[in-house]
DNA sequence: TACAATAAATAGTAACTAGTTACTATCAAA
DNA sequence: TTTGATAGTAACTAGTTACTATTTATTGTA
């Protein structure tokens, strides 16, 4: 196996199995199970290999923030974008999509990553500029896909982040409940976000 | 020191203090830094001393769950009192304040757990009932401080919960940013609330 | 005061951690 | 085919983990 490829593919092999490996060990044991060694069994490579690549283990962790930061919002419209093409696309639809999307394994991922963000101040630092750029870039490409009444709200920004927010604390608070409870609320709290996202008007100042 | 106490008080005394312990982990470490040597040190006890009263160490922890859970509520019931006596009370005020306690170090030590649970399993099989039990005990007692007109919408409980995920998603996603930036949003998103809130109606199923 | 019972401290254990080392395998250019 | 660079491995380090067995300190009771 590897035969016959350069140097340069060999490398780019061995990162990307790298960066799955941690996105996957986020996804199943948190932060704190990405472990060199766990990491490396996952990717099916030697824990010296790791250190091939990255000065440290923290370096390959944020090199995998780095690329899901774009994934992520890429992902999301991969999925909406079919559902435009068929003339099915209201904005009910975007955010059932999104509501959807926020529960994949890279969502997962992510939300470690920024909790860890809080205790780890070197980790914190080094996510800022890579949440930042993921914000950007999911509020630039929802203008493609999200309906123009909604993107041209002056607040647009702003409420978009709310919502994504709102959904992410809901996910968030389901981990301690069965299934049955998880699937009432966020039934419930998808028609919630849907009625208040269509209603909405511009927030005024207090 | 400790003189002249009886037993029960002795052990009191310590469980209190090892529950303060993981609470201060938590919030500074999270909740791979909770470990028996850390949490004895805050403590000022030996990591023995956390075996003589708990069977493992994630039996303690789940003791401070347990109190956490009640601690949290009431925590925004002292602080909200006071409002309502004084006759500045309404919905704006309570959001305010729970937006507010919601930053607290209990708060911030709850999410750590929850987080936690997440990729946990008897982690999150032991807190799941303490969950219910807080949900409960918020509801319960808010009741007795929220506006009426609020109180006795059908979908209050929903709405309620809703709420306090919005803020809580609202949070996580700060951990992240700037100073600045995590004011301005904070400013933006309570005002949205706010308006929400009050502008809000039953949520019809669709 | 003698003696039992409980509380807490001390000093271990095996299994884990991030990272390093010396080494071999592969590739690429001369 | 020789030469040098890069990729990857297995075995190691020093330190940390939850937990335990043993010892010492304190309290309760006769």
């Amino acid at each position: 196996m590897n035969q016959s490829l350069s140097q340069a593919e060999r490398t780019a092999n061995t990162i990307n199995k790298l960066n799955e490996a941690v996105i996957e060990k986020l996804v199943t044991l948190g932060y704190s199970g990405c472990t060199t060694q766990k990491i490396a069994a996952e990717a099916g490579l030697s824990t010296g290999a790791i250190f091939r690549h990255f000065e440290t283990l923290q370096e390959l962790i944020i090199d995998t923030a780095d690329k899901l930061s774009t994934w992520m919002v890429d992902d999301y419209h991969n999925k909406i974008a079919p559902l435009k093409n068929k003339g099915v696309f209201e904005l009910d639809t975007s955010m059932e999509a999104l509501y959807d999307v926020m529960q994949s394994p890279m969502h997962y991922a992510w939300l470690e990553l920024l909790i860890a963000s809080r205790t780890n101040e070197s980790l914190r630092e080094a996510m800022q500029p890579i949440v930042r750029k993921n914000r950007d870039y999911a509020l630039q490409r929802s203008r493609e896909y999200l309906p123009d009444f909604f993107v041209n709200q002056p607040d647009f920004e702003h409420l978009l982040e709310s919502l994504l927010m709102q959904i992410r604390g809901d996910m968030m608070h389901q981990f301690a409940l069965s299934e049955q409870e998880i699937k009432e609320k966020g039934e419930f709290h998808m028609r919630y976000i849907s009625m208040m996202t269509c209603s909405s008007k511009s927030v005024q100042p207090s």
